[in-house]
DNA sequence: GATTAGCACTCTCCGACCGAGAGTGCTAAT
DNA sequence: ATTAGCACTCTCGGTCGGAGAGTGCTAATC
């Protein structure tokens, strides 16, 4: 410790008012720290020490003669450099397990919604999920499937074995024959393809195909945004809102209802989820890191879990006073708990 | 006016002081009263009706020297005795034509969800719906189609044209063979049957058919719950929550936090809709009488809308402090909307 | 030269107090 | 039966003041 810009001392004095102040969410000041210190320091001179972490601007007072508490910036130096990596506990790790891994096989939405709500129950935090994103997957097999008069369900599977469908509505006077046909052609054009093209080349490549019939192609093809997205709004998976309550940060209405808000908004969280830097590992955005009206006074903490060659992304929503190190560890292994359990 | 229990005078004044109190929000005294009557009543002859209406427990005061408030018996009487038929006016009713109405056709729970967010935004509640329970449906055809290695979707689609997916893990050397003999004795022993027969009788009766290979038939039996009730809690959409902050019975964290808890719970709701007698018309539950813990201070409207034989509901969840007569006209409206919506 | 003790100062929080305002219930007059 | 008049009660908002907490600065100390 000691790094760059900030010497021992003021990583110290930086790190046990973070630690502090995240546990009571009270000012901390000069005294508390002295006592907490297990070396010896006196309030004075870290009072010092607190006026140059406060030039620098990590940290702040609400009032003259109140306590510190850290900024965003103070908390993202502090989470960049002062927290070392930590495992989940074992009795926590055995309860993700468990309950995540419970039972038999369920539905994809079943796996996803569970694990938002055992995010929410085991932070007391917001647990959010995001349903993997079909635009890499490589698709495995579509099927037309008559259902009723005129309704046609369209599954499309992917490699990794996850599907989705949706249902058409179709021209009475469609008959199975060219449904089939439709079927083959669409099949032979785009089994190997990755779903993305469904958006860009796949429509070209169809229309001038004389097997399939073309009433067929072109409700496919207006069909095709949805088996990519599923309206995005139905892939996302939220849980534990009613925790914010518990937090003194949303004790003024103001606060809460921002967040509340933004929340049932839906596609912008989406959106900050997939467009989190895919790939590579845990992420964490702090305060007004998060460009979320509303959403100020929260940090996430995020990560992708993979099923073959998609990947979904989990989260954990709050206000930025959170335990950051112990947060970190259960997205970490839940994410990859998910992953494996997806992939069986 | 002016039935059974009540006089014509106390008729009028529970009326205008539970619309005066709707409007307002604030306890509503004797003075304002008077002044609302077009007729010349004084005041004082109003406190005396005032406590009789009292007595008989219709209306409250929060404290000596308040005005007086409805409790909920008295929006009770209000609802079912005070208020007269209304419909929507025309350009509510084209907004929601417009909005519910709009496009190609599309999934169902995107315009159940859609439906939702109308009924918050136009009602300024929040917009509760519930799809169709196919306990009722007739199953018109049973489609198994491999998705990819070990995965199985099963296709049930029922009589109107509606459809529910389930994907399954399959024993990895069942082969098409199996699974078409499968699908093909699924198909005789169930269409023409009703879903709900799947929790019942199907299950013995599929058993000892020979044809259909065992392992399929276990695992679609286990599998017939989720496409009867799709989990539960997949088929409640909600929307605006957030309404609720701009409502002053909210305004502290207690009633808030109580509600948000019960819609998060979700299975409740979907009892409490489920449940709401189905069938015939609108139903108001007031106050109490919605038996949810944490949401004593809230109404609900609802109503049911039709696809065939299978039915769903829809309603508005609100402060007991609601226009009851608006929002009986609107749900009633937006049922039928939906209905003729869906069964298109 | 860094650390610390001491002290004056500032600011919030909380309870007490008070007056204004609203609305009631009762009684007596209409 | 209705109403005017009045004393009474209770809430709400604002002010005041003391207690407490924490600071920044200066001067003493190691």
């Amino acid at each position: 410790m000691g790094f760059d810009q900030l010497n021992d001392r003021e990583c110290q004095i930086l790190r046990v008012l973070i630690d502090h102040y995240v546990s009571t969410a009270e000012p901390v000041g000069s005294r508390v720290l002295a006592n907490r210190f297990n070396i010896g320091l006196s309030p004075a001179t870290i009072r010092n020490t607190m006026q140059d972490l406060e030039e620098m601007g990590l940290i702040r007072q609400p009032h003259t003669s109140a306590g510190r508490i850290p900024t965003d910036e103070g908390y993202r130096t502090y989470v960049d450099n002062l927290i070392e990596p930590q495992t989940v506990p074992d009795d926590l790790a055995k309860r993700l397990r468990e309950e995540l891994a419970s039972e038999h096989k369920r539905a994809v939405d079943d796996i996803l919604a569970q694990t938002a709500h055992i995010l929410a129950s085991v932070t007391s935090q917001i647990g959010v999920t995001l349903a993997p994103n079909f635009d890499n997957g490589i698709i495995s097999r579509i099927e037309l499937v008559p259902v009723a008069e005129r309704r046609l369900l369209v599954v499309m599977g992917i490699q990794t074995g996850l599907a989705r469908t949706v249902l058409l509505e179709v021209a009475a006077d469609i008959d199975e024959k060219s449904i089939e046909a439709t079927q083959r052609a669409l099949n032979e054009r785009l089994v190997g393809q990755s779903v993305g093209t469904l958006r860009t080349t796949a429509p070209a490549m169809l229309k001038d195909d004389n097997r399939a019939d073309p009433r067929l192609v072109r409700v496919f093809v207006e069909a095709a945004e949805d088996l990519i997205d599923r309206g995005s709004g139905e892939s996302l998976h939220v849980d534990g809102t009613s925790n914010l309550f518990t937090q003194p940060e949303f004790a003024d209405h103001q606060a809460l209802s921002g967040v509340l808000r933004v929340i049932e908004k839906r596609t912008p969280i989406v959106n900050l989820l997939r467009n989190r830097g895919m790939g590579e590992g845990i992420i964490v955005t702090i305060g007004r890191e998060v460009k979320l009206e509303g959403a100020e006074g929260c940090s996430i903490v995020s990560s992708t879990y993979k099923v073959g060659q998609v990947e979904g992304t989990i989260g954990i929503l709050g206000p930025t006073r959170m335990e950051y190190a112990k947060l970190l560890a259960i997205i970490d292994y839940t994410a990859k708990l998910l992953s494996e359990q997806m992939e069986a």
